[in-house]
DNA sequence: GTCTATAACACGATAGAC
DNA sequence: GTCTATCGTGTTATAGAC
């Protein structure tokens, strides 16, 4: 593959290349497990089976190539995500649709692919958390890429399937949404610490319970505007 | 100060020293804004006015600074949790108390001291999304040793309130109420995305709003014990 | 108790051979 | 397109003066 000038252009031709390809494996494997800072370049080159140069030269700085990594474990999943809220809004494309099924639609895909994933977005949950800690604007950047949309999205047919909520509560119960279930997602990595805690009473390790809790809990929130004691 | 031989009494100890004390306070402080591995000992050093070897002396190694960096920021957060809490437990120490008041125990605490807070627990978010991230084993013992009880306290407060509900569900549902709290403290860092997405319907830098938002969701999400559609 | 000085090593990036 | 070799810098940790 021919590099390009523009450090723009070579990662985004990156893929094109074996060795570019397996060094971004490499890549947001080693970061998802010890994270962007722990992990150098040298350590990523080197499980690649690579040399440290070709880092430099199909992506530039090490930024641009933490920024790709994102990306491609991002990017898949929200491809899952919008998949299946396409799937719950064409099933009844004129009439309601249950607030259920479009909660669903954001937690499945992303507790599986955590869980049970083979491609990228397996490394959600990890890429994700050290993303939300680094607080760069490089990194800013590639997050609002990634899931501004998304947000919209969601939040519309939230909006669609609960027409009597105000906007405002729908976004900030949005945001709850996602803070839970990355939460829960990262017990896994913390040696089931859940778990533990509750003597074998949450098994943190099964999917399907994950995924019924989560959207269980998250329904309820969203489906009284207001809480009467 | 007199250093102890062993690297656990001298941390234990590190507090009495002037030129120790300012080091603690320049580490968490530095790691709540750049990270762990980003901050250097001398990056420390420069900031508490104090010299590189000193950090050696007072904490041993760089991680055991970084685990009384998180000691410091969280145990004086629980403090207040449990101070909270302790309040809502006694208003009626034989009868019935409410899971709003529970809930709030947890919340408000950590919503206000994350937004007016002047001790160390107004780094809590950040200092513990970033521990949250690491995954090393040194890092997981300060966090279980920090969080172990003060999960058990809140969980048999819910349960007080809520006799219904099996223990079970609570402790899923203290996970969900922990991460969704903390993604939207969050919030704050990543220039109010939320406030931003929304077209200002939410005002991430309130803490009133964040902390009724929560609590309105959390509490609804506890509420029922099987959603119905 | 606090400092200076430095050891010993890892880092990202790149020039230039092939 | 991929390599080797290396530059310059920054890292933790410590030995030893004061």
């Amino acid at each position: 593959m021919k590099p390009l000038i523009a450090a723009s252009e070579r990662t985004r031709e990156a893929a094109d290349s074996r060795t570019a390809a397996r060094i971004l494996d490499s890549a947001f494997e080693l970061f998802a497990a010890r994270g962007f800072d722990a992990v150098s370049v040298r350590d990523i080159a080197e499980h690649a089976g690579a040399n440290p140069a070709a880092i430099s030269y199909y992506f530039g700085a090490k930024e641009q190539l933490i920024q790709q990594a994102i990306r491609s474990v991002i990017a898949p999943l929200n491809a899952l995500r919008l998949a299946a809220l396409g799937d719950v809004l064409a099933r009844n494309p004129e009439g309601p649709i249950a607030i259920d099924d479009v909660v669903r639609a954001m937690i499945e895909p992303t507790v599986r692919a955590c869980f049970t994933g083979t491609g990228p977005e397996r490394y959600y949950a990890r890429i994700w958390m050290l993303s939300l800690s680094l607080r760069q604007p490089y990194i800013d950047e590639v997050m609002n890429e990634q899931t501004d949309e998304l947000l919209q999205r969601f939040v519309a047919a939230m909006s669609k399937a609960l027409p009597d909520r105000n906007l405002a509560g729908l976004y900030w119960e949005y945001d709850f949404m996602i803070g839970a279930m990355l939460h829960i997602l990262l017990d896994p990595s913390r040696n089931h610490r859940l778990r533990r805690v509750s003597g074998g009473l949450c098994d943190t390790s099964n999917p399907d319970e994950v995924i019924s809790e989560l959207v269980n809990f998250v329904v309820r929130g969203m489906l009284l505007a207001r809480h009467v004691p």
